[in-house]
DNA sequence: TAAAAATACTCCATAGGTATTTTAT
DNA sequence: ATAAAATACCTATGGAGTATTTTTA
């Protein structure tokens, strides 16, 4: 059997002739009596019954015909589902983030945007470092992440960049300089500085300690925070000084100033990782609501 | 499109491989790959992405697969349709019969054992007299009727022999023979009659008045019934006697008594009647269920 | 680079065309 | 008697086969 079968039969039912139903289609009459009988044949059922004045559709012909017409529907909205999938509508979208990524106002933004631009792709998000934001990426087991990368792009990994923040220096209130509108980091000098494990996301520690010794201060680690978001609550205790980038200022912490920094201040990255050989449409999908949204800024 | 290209696709996405989905067809591998194309081409879809071992589906393949099996499912659904659909199990039934027909206890039995074996199908029911159920036959209202026919079939009309009922003699309790068990005809001389209208129902009139004379009575019409279940109350109010088929006498009417006929007495026939060109299987299989009901008995 | 898919071509099965007969009322 | 479907037979499109080249990670 084959739709050109259904397609005919549906043809001679609507026609109730087969002469006609054969003009209609196109074809000759003989041939569309040959197909209609090779359906029939293969049904082991009589569809129509044959008139001196045209053909009836029998019983069996009246139930065929219903369901046919179903066939044809679900024909049409297969062809669409392909369309739609094509286009990236439906599957799902593993995301991953840093927890400093999410202080700036483009993540939430983006996902925002994708969520309400693809209401059918399922979307999980999952906070990590970026050691272990880019393994997954690697291995397949998330899409995309927004993470701290360095000036260049890791090994294995496509890189989108979307936003670079400058770094601000967080003080203790009680801090003598806690007072100011705002410092050069070489004024930090001997200062123990707070900072995240260059294991959790090296790029960013490189380019804070670069970023010191740029200004001429050899940088003193006085204590590894378990993460950059917590950075600020180690130095309300005062365990020393530190820069992070300037969204997190946004957090409150009460017994921590936030200042800008006076001169070549370190910068951090923010980026969109993905996997190089990601054809996804979804993921395409998620990198150009990252480009609409770079633009809109 | 063709269900062809579809049962490639299935194959092809379920193999993950054109060279093995073409050897499960029965196909050599490049006309696979050209059917495939044909399918990609009309969708203006690429629904497979070829890689160096083998060919894994798209997001727009993923999608089209899963509403493609859906395609499948109805075409075995429709073909399933198709046979039940022969077989009579859909479309309506119209019954018609005459209030006395009711009385016999085959017509219940046999509505009711069509009913269970053909739950499907839908039944109407409608009480007429004879005459009319004749004309909607003809005119193809009903598409079968319990009547009282005579001898001869009714131009046409098919009959379908159902039963043969004994008349029994109706009197009021008070008259001069309500204490006989039983009575011949040729008592009732001069009695006048309840009978019903000729119109209605011609061929049992003739019956009764045929059987009256055979028994060397010269009927004497006392009053017209407009109905034969109605014969009862009119003998019941002393308005003459009568004789109605037996069945007729589980009807509990005070003030009357049903008497059996001895001798030779008019008996009342009951059939089915169809239109002779009604082929459809419902019809058929409801005269099915009304020779099995007989052999039965 | 190597396995797999795509091309290029050839062939033939069958969808479709033409002429005619059969059917059903 | 007549319109319509079936049959018989022919034609040709396109589905499928064979040999080879191209593609892709």
């Amino acid at each position: 059997m084959e739709l050109r079968h259904l397609r005919y039969f549906i043809a001679v039912a609507e026609e109730g002739n087969f002469r006609r139903a054969a003009e209609r289609i196109g074809i000759a009459q003989p041939p569309l009596s040959s197909q209609i009988k090779d359906l029939e044949d293969e049904l082991e059922v009589q569809l129509f019954r044959r008139l001196p004045r045209g053909a009836a559709l029998t019983e069996a012909g009246e139930a065929f015909l219903a369901e046919v017409i179903v066939i044809f529907r679900q024909v049409e909205f297969a062809k669409q589902m392909a369309l739609r999938g094509a286009a990236g509508e439906f599957g799902r979208l593993r995301i991953g983030f840093t927890g400093s990524a999410a202080f700036n106002e483009l993540v939430p933004k983006i996902i925002r945007s994708f969520r309400k631009a693809y209401p059918s792709v399922a979307l999980t998000l999952a906070e990590l470092n970026t050691r272990q934001l880019l393994d997954q990426i690697r291995s397949r087991s998330i899409d995309a992440a927004f993470i701290r990368p360095g000036p260049t792009s890791p090994d294995g990994i496509k890189i989108t960049m979307v936003a670079e923040e400058p770094m601000m220096v967080v003080l203790p209130t009680g801090h003598r300089l806690a007072k100011e509108y705002a410092i050069p980091l070489s004024s930090l000098q001997d200062e123990p500085l707070v900072l995240h494990s260059r294991e959790l996301g090296p790029d960013l520690y490189d380019e804070v300690i670069e970023g010191f010794r740029r200004s001429g201060v050899d940088p003193v680690i006085g204590q590894i925070a378990p993460q950059i978001t917590s950075i600020a609550n180690l130095v309300a205790v005062e365990l020393g000084v530190s820069i992070v980038p300037a969204p997190l200022s946004a957090i409150n912490v009460p017994g921590v100033v936030f200042l800008p920094i006076i001169g070549d201040a370190p910068r951090a990255r923010l980026a969109v990782a993905t996997h190089p050989d990601d054809h996804s449409v979804v993921t395409r999908n998620f990198k150009q609501q990252v480009a609409t949204n770079l633009q809109k800024r």
